[in-house]
DNA sequence: TATGAATGAGGATTCATTCAT
DNA sequence: TATGAATGAATCCTCATTCAT
């Protein structure tokens, strides 16, 4: 895949892969039609094969693909310097919300990657790179302040609990906008409420006064 | 589906309904093979649509049937007298990973059979019954306790939390039990460790003293 | 076919030959579904085809069976003794427009049976019996008077116009009143319209004073 | 289907075409197989498909081409300008055969196309043109001089008869030379016959002297 | 670089028919 | 007499992929 495809103009690399992101969310892998990617992206499917060599190539780059700008444009936006875990809990809900709005496509197709799971291709994935989930996780936490922490709770486990929550209600929220448009959502209104969850959080885990 | 179907001796029905079960968890509903089930279940394709009509009657049955048999054995297995919610809790996340080794297929089943938006099949689905959260949901925690939480939080939103951590840890364990035979899981030390989690929230919740 | 079939009592014997009808009226020889016949008919279709042997057979059974019916029917109404020629064709048109519209289930078999022509079954039909307008034509016109024609015209081409025009006359009354109920169609509308037609003939046709 | 299909060179075209035709022809829409097409076209049941898109876009595309060859064929053969009324009778029974037989592939499959009743290609076809009779009765008798009928027959009634006894001689005639090759046929000896019958019409339904 | 032609394998579903009971 | 189980062949159609140009 990697030689015809990387020399490849910007503007058609882009229609391919946008082609097919959207092909593949909508449809997962199995069902997604290389003629119909062919043809949203505006080439004829001989020549989509000549660059992307097969299926499934397409697929595992786009998944690396997808991957990485997620998690770029992830990481980008979270500020590490904030050392309080619930403010970077906090800091990550909203964050991860925003990432999903400005890249649905990417973010439809990541979720339909994940459990497409037709035995050959997941041998693929699986060892190109760590899964979602792993990989954030290593980063997310870097340089935490676990001080805060009661002194009478294991830390790790307490940021372990608070990642549980987070992610859970990061889950939640995202479930309620996930029909909005973008300039629909009322974050100010979203960051209140998921503001009261850290608040009882802060409460209870930290020491007194924090 | 009914008729035919019901009345078919338990053998052959148990045949086809686990070899369809297998075959939808792998591939989902649109990529499964009806020839594939039937070569499994052992008998001509012809004879499999006799009795269950269509792929989707067959996927809109085993939907409910799955179903059924979960809630069934999850409810059977929990204990509505413990008022604690922590207790609640503890309890829920383990028989959820009890029931899912107990029938990985019909779980399996089950996740895949919740993100196959093939639109016309949805709509089956959801005229059916309420999925799975919603259904649990209502009646998990039933009748639980909540003075006992601090007095200085809001016992729903505390209530929520639980719900996160329980969901997220089960999810935890679950994944780390995925891979090992029913009788290689040494319960005791999942219990031991989601104990300490418990713990800590317990700790931090509640009232002093509880 | 005969045996098994015709010792039926009768009752299954016209559930089977209605339901039959019905479904080669509908769709056609090779579109019928014997599986439909069966149900319609109230049996299993193995004891439908212990009984009619093979589709094909059934159907040529009812093909020679319809034929029967209809031209007993046809010629049960007419008055053989009307020797008027355009007389006799008036009937004929009327008697025609009553029969199928007294056995509409029979003429749609019929119908659809002339022009299926699936290859093997049309050799078997043929063997069987003249179709409709030779047999029928045989008879019509027995002893009709043609002394009534001008002298000047060959009486043997003109009974084939009026056979032309009887024809004609009665498809396109038919096509108008093919949509109604028997009780909704005006005869004698019907009949003063067609009137028109056969006095322009006896005008031109016969001799002065007819 | 337009665009792939008109592509194609005309030797593949007509290949196609001819293939369908008679498939269709022989068993009507809904028997056709389009793996007979395919195999007399000489090529893959997937290339056909990827050129007609569908049985069902086939089937309406030769409904349209044999409608406006045979309309074309008859009408261009067709003397407008002769103004007598059983004159134009005449001719119009004789270009009928003629076209027939030189096109026999689309007669035979427009004949079958009328009885296919499928209800949902009948849709199709309704919307796409008028039927044949329609068209053709609309200009048949454009400009047609009526005043040689007799004073005492209305002229309307009387081009109704000639009409039908044109279609039903054509029909006859037909009919006895269906089995017949192009070169045997006795074109004067059919047209003395037919005279014979305009004659008598002549005699009976003009004005004496004409 | 770019394409149209080409295909074999597989998809779900229905069919008429047979056979053991 | 009556039925259920059973099937192989057929249906239309889509697929990813290759190849000659």
């Amino acid at each position: 895949m990697k030689e015809k495809f990387e020399r490849l103009d910007d503007e058609r690399k882009s229609q391919i892969i946008n082609a097919a992101l959207k092909e593949f969310a909508v449809k997962g892998y199995e069902d997604a039609s290389t003629n119909i990617i062919a043809k949203e992206a505006g080439l004829s499917k001989s020549l989509l094969f000549h660059y992307v060599g097969s299926k499934r190539e397409l697929f595992v780059f786009l998944y690396d693909y997808a991957l990485e700008k997620i998690l770029d444009d992830f990481f980008g936006s979270i500020n590490l310097n904030q050392k309080d875990m619930l403010q970077r809990c906090h800091q990550i809900a909203f964050v991860k919300i925003e990432v999903m709005h400005k890249n649905p496509a990417l973010f439809d197709f990541y979720k339909k990657a994940i459990d497409t799971t037709s035995e050959e291709v997941i041998a693929d994935l699986e060892k190109r790179s760590k899964n979602y989930r792993t990989v954030s996780f290593d980063k997310l936490f870097d340089g935490v302040d676990t001080s805060l922490f009661r002194s009478d709770i294991d830390p790790q486990k307490a940021v372990n609990i608070c990642m549980l929550v987070l992610d859970g209600l990061a889950d939640q929220l995202q479930h309620r906008v996930s029909n909005l448009r973008m300039d629909e959502i009322d974050y100010n209104a979203l960051i209140a409420e998921s503001d009261e969850y850290f608040e009882i959080m802060r409460k209870c885990f930290y020491k007194e006064g924090n």
